[in-house]
DNA sequence: AGCACGCCGACT
DNA sequence: GTCGGCGTGCTC
């Protein structure tokens, strides 16, 4: 038997696959999608079964090495999917293959060198005999630390001479928690060898005496307690071939100590009907179709995904439920956990390797039903996937910055399509793309427009920041945010109070010369924080002391200019003193459960106003908060990006849902500078639909999504010179390839011109229809491979590019 | 990615 | 004449 293996080289020039001879012993075991150990080259590699055959053209065929799975690791869907993924978001095979895995299985190589032969070290040239004296294997990296360049020399030669040997290692990473266990070798003899003890050994026979108490194996550190001895005494019993030491696999699970508790599922309202009565059809049905389901922020979408699952999983089938960033929505996962129990596995990215790993491997034996997680999660092991949810649609998250540069939307499209099952998106705000396509009825439209018992969508005041001004208030509360603050400080309300800047200001000027302290690698200016009283650069993370004098002119008037959420803490203690509150952004959530810890002293009222960035515009809901105040709703209207009103729109409609979900009427107070802009203005009605038809004329006009699809080129040097040299051979390039109707740009400087001392330039095409586009972008890559592999040069290219910056 | 092969400049 | 620079091409 021969299979097709890709090999873990992820370059153009193995971008195949390579056959490989299987062994006999092997022939019973192997299947396609699983891992294996090939010989590649004078190395060994990690692979990937893709298929098998009897005959091939290759005459001087290898054998495999060595098998890793017991159970395939792609079944041949994903194995399909991988093979799109290559084309759609032009990766290489391995790549795709490996996006689609938890990193723990992703292979580590190891290099070493060892000595043939206990004699051959008389042989060795005096340099190299002092490594291999007392071991007969040293790691290549050990000979790398050294700047001896002739030692590798000299170890290639007795390598040739035969003295050494190089051997190349795969290994897992470290796959299972693992922790060390001891016991007897032999419980017969246990009681002899207590009295055969030297006197003077009395830890030792407590040890023995222990074990005799209790004949089972027993982990060190547990042992340690309990025999009240220590690891010296526990190591001469090991050598002394009493005692057995072993690595023992234990299972980790990251929620082991919550209790979840059980609910049961809830009366459905009218419309919450109306919307899952075509879902179960199509279940029924067993036929696939992408539903959009337009509801505003509490019309109650999850207990539909929650009912919609539950059908899925009587017919016996799988569930994956995306969300945008679980870390960021403890409260969802807590509602499938509460409703499906043990049958739910979570990913998401705060976990670490071996929990990811652990998780995903509930699914792959299909220990659960129901997976809910962020991005990946889509590439889910599921064998007979019945629903696919994707919460908040629109949400930038589901489109993955690097390579592979999928969206999940596009991959669950694809799934729910093989598998014959509806494919839901769900959005109080859906992304341009995916409404036009509902209208145009490719998606099929279910909307919940009505907040459930009959709560009503906050009010939302617009205020116009410079009329503030003009009046004589020049801080960064209007009157009626103020106003409104203090009456729910009062009444015992919450309040969130978002503001899309962390740090303390977002620029220092100087006030005589008018120099603004910038970044040294970066085309940036930096932040000032005031904890650390340093000024950041949030690109590239360099970080300098906060300068006392102007470094250009001397003078001493210098000052922050534009507020971050440290500079409004400061300005709430000052204006409203005996506030609490809870700031949350990077910098304060950058500690592992410290966002879920933040939180849940928010709900449990142990602070009154909630200050944060993006992170706490999505999922939260709290039935104590009826204010929101939105600070600066223009901070991101005019980056230089074209979804920049799309993006403003969604995330002001967001932050206002978080107000009033419950009993208490909710209040929104919008401050800007810009009260006519659409996509403020029509947040006050939360007119979703005026705004989409506005938005879309506008990106008709300038040719862009969904009118057009782009695909951007971004290429990075040190060197500004060769960066516009090269954008514009490739952009000459693509410009003479492609047909006359699709429109190509550049080459342009990126918005940031340069991060971490690498100039970046670009170039954008805009598109109907190039079925050529993924060759000739494949041969732009080729054409740059050598600049790209000397470590100098970057080309990424995106074929969706979901942020532009 | 690694590694070997191979073709040009500066040294024992 | 040889050592070693890194451009080029191959890995079943």
């Amino acid at each position: 038997m021969i299979v097709q293996v890709v090999v873990d080289v992820p370059t153009g020039g193995t971008d195949r696959l390579f056959d490989y001879k299987v062994p006999d012993h092997l022939q019973e075991i192997i299947e396609s999608g699983m891992r294996v150990i090939v010989p590649f080259g004078p190395r060994k590699v990690q692979g990937f079964v893709i298929s098998s055959t009897i005959e091939t053209d290759i005459d001087k065929l290898k054998d495999i090495d060595e098998v890793l799975d017991v159970t395939p690791v792609l079944t041949p869907e994903l194995l399909e999917l991988g093979d799109w993924l290559t084309t759609s978001a032009l990766c290489f095979k391995i790549t795709a293959y490996q996006a689609m895995l938890p990193a723990a299985l992703k292979a580590k190589y190891k290099k070493e060198v060892k000595l043939t032969h206990k004699e051959c070290l008389s042989q060795l040239p005096f340099e190299l005999r002092k490594w291999f004296e007392h071991r007969d294997v040293v790691l290549w990296e050990e000979f790398l630390g050294t700047d001896d360049k002739p030692l590798i020399a000299l170890i290639k030669k007795a390598v040739t001479d035969g003295f050494l040997e190089v051997i190349y290692k795969v290994n897992d990473k470290v796959t299972k928690k693992m922790i060390k266990v001891v016991k007897p070798i032999s419980y017969e003899n246990l009681s002899m060898q207590l009295e055969e003890l030297d006197k003077r050994a009395q830890k030792q026979k407590q040890v023995i005496e222990y074990f005799l108490k209790h004949p089972n194996q027993i982990s060190v550190n547990a042992l340690i307690e309990l025999a009240n001895t220590t690891r010296s005494t526990l190591k001469s019993l090991i050598d002394k071939g009493i005692l057995s030491e072993e690595d023992v696999e234990v299972a980790r699970d990251p929620y082991a100590n919550r209790i979840f508790k059980k609910t049961v599922p809830l009366q459905l309202t009218t419309n919450q009907e109306a919307v899952i009565q075509p879902i179960y059809q199509s279940i029924n049905e067993g036929r696939h179709q992408t539903f959009l389901i337009h509801g505003v922020t509490g019309s109650g979408k999850t207990e539909v995904y929650l009912q919609s699952i539950a059908k899925v999983l009587e017919e016996g089938k799988e569930a994956i439920v995306l969300v945008p960033e679980i870390s960021l929505t403890p409260q969802m996962v807590q509602r499938f956990k509460e409703r499906f129990g043990s049958l739910v596995a979570v990913l998401h990215s705060a976990l670490s390797t071996g929990e990811k790993y652990d998780e995903w491997r509930k699914i792959h034996h299909g220990r659960v039903k129901v997976v809910v997680g962020a991005r990946s999660a889509i590439f889910a092991p599921f064998k007979n996937i019945g629903i696919i949810i994707i919460d908040e649609e629109h949400e930038a998250t589901y489109k993955q910055e690097e390579n592979p540069r999928y969206h999940a939307r596009d991959v669950a499209i694809k799934r729910a399509n093989f598998y014959k099952c509806p494919l839901i998106l769900g959005s109080a705000t859906p992304s341009l793309e995916t409404y036009a396509r509902s209208k145009k009825g490719v998606y099929r439209l279910l909307e919940m427009l009505e907040r459930v018992n009959d709560v009503k969508l906050p009010t939302v005041e617009v205020v116009d920041m410079r009329e503030e001004l003009k009046s004589g208030n020049r801080s960064m509360f209007s009157n009626a945010l103020f106003e409104k603050l203090t009456q729910r400080l009062n009444r015992g309300e919450q309040s969130v109070l978002f503001l899309n800047r962390r740090g303390y200001s977002t620029f220092v000027m100087c006030r005589d010369c008018g120099y603004v302290a910038q970044c040294p690698h970066c085309d940036i200016s930096l932040t000032y924080h005031q904890t650390s009283r340093s000024l950041k650069c949030h690109y590239c993370g360099h970080q300098e002391k906060m300068p006392q004098k102007c470094s250009s002119c001397d003078s001493e008037h210098i000052r922050f200019f534009g507020s971050g959420t440290q500079k409004v803490e400061e300005e709430i203690a000052k204006v409203l003193p005996g506030a609490r509150v809870i700031r949350m952004d990077v910098d304060t959530t950058r500690k592992k459960g410290s966002h879920e810890r933040l939180l849940t002293q928010f709900g449990e009222g142990k602070a009154d106003i909630l200050l944060g960035t993006q992170m706490i515009a999505k999922g939260l809901d709290f039935p104590n908060i009826t204010l929101v105040g939105v600070l600066a709703a223009d901070s991101m209207l005019h980056l230089p990006d074209f979804r920049a009103s799309e993006r403003t729109f969604q995330l002001l409609t967001q932050v206002s849902g978080r107000a009033g979900r419950h009993q208490l009427p909710g209040e929104v107070v919008i401050q800007t500078y810009t009260p006519e802009h659409y996509s403020i203005d029509f947040v006050r009605d939360h007119d979703f639909i005026s705004f989409f038809e506005k938005e879309m004329g506008i990106r008709k006009l300038q040719s862009y999504p969904p009118y057009y699809f782009i695909t951007v080129i971004q290429v990075s040097h040190p060197e500004i010179t060769k960066v516009i040299e090269i954008t514009d051979k490739i952009t000459a390039f693509v410009r003479r390839s492609l047909s006359e109707k699709s429109i190509v740009l550049g080459p342009v400087a990126c918005s940031i011109p340069r991060i971490k001392d690498r100039y970046r330039y670009q170039c954008m095409i805009k598109y109907k229809n190039e079925p050529t586009l993924v060759n000739i972008l494949k041969e732009v890559i080729e054409n740059y491979k050598r600049e790209i592999n000397q470590g100098n040069l970057q080309v990424s290219i995106d074929m969706n590019p979901f942020v532009l910056m």
